[in-house]
RNA sequence: GCCCGGGUGGCCGAGCGGCUAGGCGGCGGGCUGCAGACCCGCUCCACAGGGGUUCAAAUCCCCUCCCGGGCUCCA
């Protein structure tokens, strides 16, 4: 299995630090606000990560933070007059209501900043002690300087990093500097007593501490979106190495490309963002997943909601096929046809799993998923039976390929329950008869009505199927 | 200004030295009592432009243009 690592710029083979075990790690939301369907599409790839490492036999445990202590948090709960943990705390619940809306299921464990500061005081004393940090009468920052390796990770050279979009703390040595301690009047906000006055944490620390308090100096994994590479993991990678002496802080580093919308990256801040909420009310959580997929995780995505309605149409073609080998008339006969198909279906089940190998392509495993449809399909058209083995050998190859990627998964409702299915195979029947004796205007009724049922009859070469549309329909 | 990514057919989007990507849409045909679904074919040298390297370039090198991201708020 490779992986572009960041860190290098390189495809790697996959390799963990010890054995099969995998220590992930991503970035998580700040909490102040709904989340978008940029945070979706990072939230989605990394998930998908997982299941598929999973998949691949890896022991993962996927660790994600909360950032629930936050400039940003600050300000809305004194906008709105709330406690800012208590707003962080709404906003986590809604954040958790969309994970599990969007199928994402693969995080073990959550951890709050806020929960940790014993933790980042620990590692603030460490580095302060190892001559990495020092205090202001604004606060305790990390000198970067003092890092050698300070710009490896995104590229930079410090001495670049001259042009600041912010005015530079003044009380800082080096404008580069930033800040792990920021210094608080008690009676003004949140924050916690620690060895250098009242105060709260800085930003990158507490994903520092975090990693290190879970998983000790190293981990095997950290993800997050492109934007995060600078300053946000370049800071970590400093704190973490500076406190431990031990490199590489993480032996792969993963980055996700971000969505735009006309071009523009959305955000919060610039106020163009389409909440998962929103999307969801619109297509379903499977679709959404499938149009991000169909892009490589790395590549940025343009969204639009028509881009977005093609994928819809390709999820429903696929179910399509999924409700045919369903409905199928099962043989006991397993013809010599039927052991080619399925000798395509594991050779293109191979390919799938060599596509996800090469750095987690999923556009390219979604295509063989679509090629193994393809090839379903244009057996069904000739011959309208399967055997038992075949079917179920098909369906839970689209299963298994599926739930690497979190689609496919619905049941496919009443197409699969016997006495109703026979109970359909009878009225079609019937219609057949009435058709043979050219009695369309009753055919066609029956039809119709089973329309208004929700059951769709198509007459073909190879005989009349059927199929459900609740099963299809996105919700 | 500096540092990263990108620019692929009607739309989306893989590929990253030679070998069919795939999807969506459109058109034509097949199958049909009709409808839909499905199948087959087509959608003109698809690779931003210009130079090079090579037997061979979308893929490697150089230059130019355009777009996005970062430069201490961000998934």
């Amino acid at each position: 299995m490779k992986v572009l690592n960041s860190r290098t710029g390189e495809i790697e083979d996959f390799s963990p630090l010890h054995g099969n075990k995998v220590y992930m790690y991503v970035c998580g939301p700040t909490t102040y606000d709904y989340s978008h369907i940029g945070h979706a599409r990072t939230y989605i790839a990394y998930d998908v990560i997982a299941r598929y490492l999973r998949y691949k036999g890896y022991n993962v445990f996927f660790l994600m933070n909360i950032t629930d202590v936050d400039d940003k948090i600050i300000d809305r709960a004194r906008r709105e007059g709330v406690d800012p943990l208590e707003l962080a705390r709404k906003f986590e619940k809604y954040f958790f209501e969309d994970l599990n809306a969007l199928g994402i299921n693969s995080i073990n464990y959550f951890a709050r900043a806020s929960e940790y500061i014993p933790e980042i005081i620990d590692l603030i004393r460490c580095l302060m002690g190892r001559g990495y940090a020092y205090e202001t009468e604004t606060g305790i920052f990390f000198s970067v300087e003092k890092f050698p390796h300070y710009g490896e990770l995104s590229k930079r050279k410090p001495e670049e990093l001259t042009v600041h979009r912010v005015t530079p703390d003044s009380t800082k040595r080096n404008p580069a500097d930033f800040a792990i301690w920021k210094k608080r009047e008690s009676s003004d906000e949140i924050g916690w007593d620690s060895p250098w006055g009242y105060g709260r944490p800085g930003w990158h620390i507490e994903d520092a501490a975090i990693i290190m308090s879970h998983f000790g100096a190293q981990l095997d994994l950290h993800g997050g979106a492109i934007e995060l590479i600078f300053p946000h993991h370049e800071a970590e990678v400093a704190l973490a190495e500076a406190a431990t002496g031990v490199r590489p802080f993480s032996k792969y580093w993963v980055h996700t490309g971000l969505l735009t919308v006309s071009g523009v990256k959305m955000s919060k801040s610039l106020g163009n963002f389409i909440t998962i909420r929103e999307a969801l009310s619109r297509v379903d959580a499977e679709a959404l997943r499938l149009y991000f997929l169909m892009s490589h995780y790395r590549s940025p995505i343009d969204f639009d909601w028509s881009k977005l309605n093609q994928a819809k149409s390709s999820l429903e073609y696929l179910y399509g096929v999924l409700e045919q080998v369903a409905n199928t008339l099962t043989t006991n006969q397993v013809t010599e046809d039927e052991k080619t198909l399925l000798e395509r279906i594991i050779n293109l089940k191979s390919q799938f799993i060599a596509a996800m190998d090469d750095d987690f392509n999923t556009p390219e495993a979604v295509a063989r998923l679509f090629d193994i449809a393809g090839e379903v399909n244009k057996f069904l058209n000739i011959q309208n039976a399967l055997s038992g083995q075949a079917k179920n050998q098909i369906l839970s190859t689209f299963r298994e390929l599926g739930k690497i990627l979190g689609i496919l998964q619905k049941e496919l409702e009443k197409a699969e329950e016997i006495p109703l299915r026979d109970l359909i195979q009878l009225i079609i029947d019937i219609r057949s008869e009435l058709r043979m004796n050219k009695q369309y205007g009753l055919a066609d009724k029956i039809r119709e009505k089973l329309k208004k049922l929700g059951i769709i009859i198509e007459d073909t070469a190879a005989g009349t199927r059927w199929k459900s549309v609740s099963s299809q329909q996105s919700g």
